[in-house]
DNA sequence: CTGAAAGCGCTTACAG
DNA sequence: CTGAAAGCGCTTACAG
C-alpha cells in the first residue's frame, strides 16, 4: 500500500536545501531563515512527510514516551481491574499527552509476567505504576528496578520510600466522617483495618479517629477480613454489625468497593439506608451512582491525579524534583446519607 | 544514576566474538551455535546489557508496538469514559501482549486532538480504534487515515466498510429476548432506536424483533431521544411508558446505560423490578452488579473482543486478511429478570 | 558458523 | 544562516 518511504533527503531535494537544514526548520531551530523554514514545511507537506521516530530516538537518546504500568490482582481479568485504576490511567494518558509524551500502557499481574526495563530497551523515558497494594510481589520487583535507578512514581504502593502521588485520605476521612455528623449520625464506625500494607486505609482511619474525637465521638473500627474479596469484607463487616445488635448507626467504609458490599448486605438484612444507616465510601467509584440507594463517596480529582503523576516523573527525568503530592478530593453526597 | 550505555560492543567484547554475533545470538538466529550463544547470553546478562530497540526498529522498520485509540465523547472527562470500553482496552493490551506487541493508548475527543499518524513517524505498525460511536468527527478522520493506507481495525465504527469486530449483537438479543419470554413475561418493549448511527442497536432491535415473532408476539420499539445522555433516554423510556399506562411489562434496553438509567427511574416511580417489570440490558458493564435489582445484562467475551481486535489487525499488517469477526456473548442473568 | 561492512534516518557539533 | 560529515546502535546481506 505505502510505497518507498519518504525521508528527509527528499525533503531536503525539493526545498532546494541541505538535509541538515530540513532537519532544522522541522525540530523548530529558531537559527533557520523564515523563508528557508517556510520552504522546507511546505515541501514536507507536499511529500506527506513525518519524522522516523525512531531513527530521531536513536540520535538523541529521548523516547518523548512515558512507560504507565498496571499492577493487576494475580489472575484477575482485565474486565474485573478496579475501574479507579482505569480513571487514573485515563488521566495519566491523558496528562502526558498535554506534555507531549505518548504512553505506553501495560497490565501486570503474574510474576512471570513482570517487566519493567522500558528505559534499558529506550523504549520510554521513565515509569508510572499504578495499581493494587496487593500484589506485593509486583511492588516487590518494581521497587528492585527503582533502586537499580529506574525512574519510577507510583500511586498505590504499599512502600513509603517510593515518589509517590496520592489521594488526600486524611483530609478525605475528616470530610467524610463530618459529613455523617452533620446529618445526625452518631454511633460511626469505620469499615476498614488499622494493620493494613494499604497505607491509605491506615490516613483514612486516623482522619476517622480525629474527626471522631474533634466531635467529642467514640472512634469504632470494624476490622474487615483482608483474605475476602473487597465486596465480602464489606458484607462480613456489616454482618458482624448485625449480630452485634446493631452498636452504631452509620459506617464510613475505607473504600467503595467495600461500602458497596455493605450496602448489599445492609438491603438483604432489611436495613434501611439512610434512614436507620448511613453510608459513605472512599473513591468515587462510578458503580456507585447506580447503587441502591446510591453511595456517598468522597472523590479524587482525577484529572490533578494524572497531571501530578505526569509531573512529578517529568521532574524526576529532568533532575528536578517534586515533593510527593495530595491530590485534592470532594464530597459526592448522594442517598446513602441524606436523612432529613 | 546509570552510566554510559552499553551496546552490542561491549558485550562482544567479554564474549570474544564479533558484534555482529552477538546481534545474531540475541535475536534468536538459529545459525549460532550453542556455545557461542551461551557465552554471548553470560556476558549480556553480566553487563545487564539490553538491546536499543530504537536502533533495532530503525534497521527492521518493524516497531512491534500497536498503537489504540480511545475516542471519546467531546469533552468527556476520562474518568467518565464509558467503563466498557476502559474494558476492551485492558483486554486489547493483554492480548498485544500475549502477541509480544506492545500497546500505546491515547484517547482523543475534540477535532484538535485527532491525531493517528503513528504508522507515519513510525511509532506502531497499525491502529486499534475503539470508542463512542457518537463522535463521527473522530471515526471521519480515522476513515480518510484508512483510505490513505493506515492498517487499522476498529470496534463501534458507525462505518460498515471499516474492518471491524464486533459483538454478536443479534444472538445476543435474541438470548435477552428469550430470556424474558421464558421469565414468563409477554408484553416486551425494546428501548432503543431503530435508526441509529449506532450499528449494534440496529441488530440488537432485529435480533428482539426476530425472537418476539418466533414466539408469537408483537415487538414493540421506545424510541429513545439520542440527544440526551443515555442515562436520561432510559429514564424518559420509563417515564413515557408509565404515561401510557404500562402498556408492557418488561423490557430489553439497547445498553446497560440506557437500562441502569431506566431502572432508576423504575425505582422512583415505585415500579417493582423484577415482580411488576422485567429489565435485561446488554453490555454486561460491571455498575449492573450493584443496581438495585442488580441488572441482568447480555455481556461479550471480552478476552475474546481483545485477541479479535489484535489477530485482526496482525492479519491486515501480515497481509493475510482476516473476516470480520463476531465476539461471542452469555446470559448475565441477574435480579432484574428473576421473577419466579 | 562467524566477521567486516553497509546502512536504517535522523540530530548536532564543526566550519564557513 | 547553511552545508558536509560524523555517529546514535542496531540488523543483515555478503564473504569466507
Amino acid at each position: 500500500m505505502r510505497q518507498q518511504r519518504v525521508t528527509s533527503f527528499d525533503v531536503a531535494a525539493l526545498a532546494g536545501v541541505s538535509q541538515s537544514t530540513v532537519s532544522r526548520a522541522l525540530t523548530g531551530d529558531t537559527v533557520v531563515s523564515d523563508g528557508t523554514r517556510t520552504r522546507v514545511l511546505e515541501a514536507a507537506r507536499q511529500l506527506n512527510y513525518h519524522v522516523d521516530e525512531n531513527a530521531a530516538r536513536l540520535r538523541t537518546g529521548k523516547t518523548g514516551t512515558l512507560a504507565v504500568v498496571v499492577i493487576c490482582r494475580p489472575g484477575e481479568q482485565r474486565k474485573d481491574v478496579n475501574p479507579f485504576y482505569y480513571s487514573l490511567l485515563g488521566s495519566i494518558c491523558a496528562a502526558a499527552s498535554a506534555r507531549g509524551f505518548e504512553t505506553l500502557v501495560s497490565f501486570q499481574d503474574t510474576e512471570e509476567s513482570l517487566w519493567g526495563l522500558y528505559e534499558e530497551q529506550r523504549k520510554a523515558d521513565g515509569l508510572i505504576i499504578i495499581g493494587s497494594t496487593a500484589n506485593r510481589p509486583a511492588w516487590d520487583y518494581f521497587r528492585s528496578l527503582r533502586d537499580s535507578g529506574a525512574q519510577l512514581v507510583c500511586w498505590g504502593s504499599p512502600f513509603d520510600d517510593f515518589d509517590w502521588v496520592r489521594s488526600d485520605n486524611h483530609e478525605g476521612a475528616r470530610i467524610a466522617t463530618g459529613h455523617l455528623i452533620e446529618r445526625g449520625y452518631r454511633r460511626i464506625a469505620y469499615l476498614g483495618t488499622e494493620q493494613s500494607p494499604q497505607r491509605q486505609f491506615k490516613e483514612r482511619y486516623q482522619g476517622y479517629g480525629e474527626r471522631m474525637r474533634e466531635a467529642g465521638l467514640e472512634p469504632r473500627l470494624v476490622e474487615i477480613d483482608e483474605r475476602l474479596s473487597r465486596d465480602e469484607q464489606g458484607r462480613k463487616a456489616i454482618r458482624d454489625l448485625a449480630g452485634a445488635g446493631w452498636p452504631v448507626d452509620a459506617a464510613f467504609a475505607a473504600c467503595d468497593e467495600i461500602a458497596l458490599g455493605a450496602l448489599e448486605e445492609l438491603r438483604q438484612l432489611g436495613r434501611s439506608v439512610p434512614d436507620e444507616f448511613g453510608l459513605i465510601g472512599f473513591d468515587g467509584n462510578r458503580a456507585g451512582a447506580y447503587a441502591s440507594p446510591p453511595l456517598s463517596s468522597i472523590e479524587p480529582d482525577f484529572q490533578s491525579a494524572g497531571t501530578m503523576l505526569v509531573d512529578k516523573l517529568l521532574g524526576l527525568i529532568n533532575d528536578d524534583p517534586v515533593e510527593p503530592l495530595r491530590v485534592p478530593v470532594r464530597l459526592l453526597e448522594r442517598e446513602s446519607t441524606r436523612r432529613n
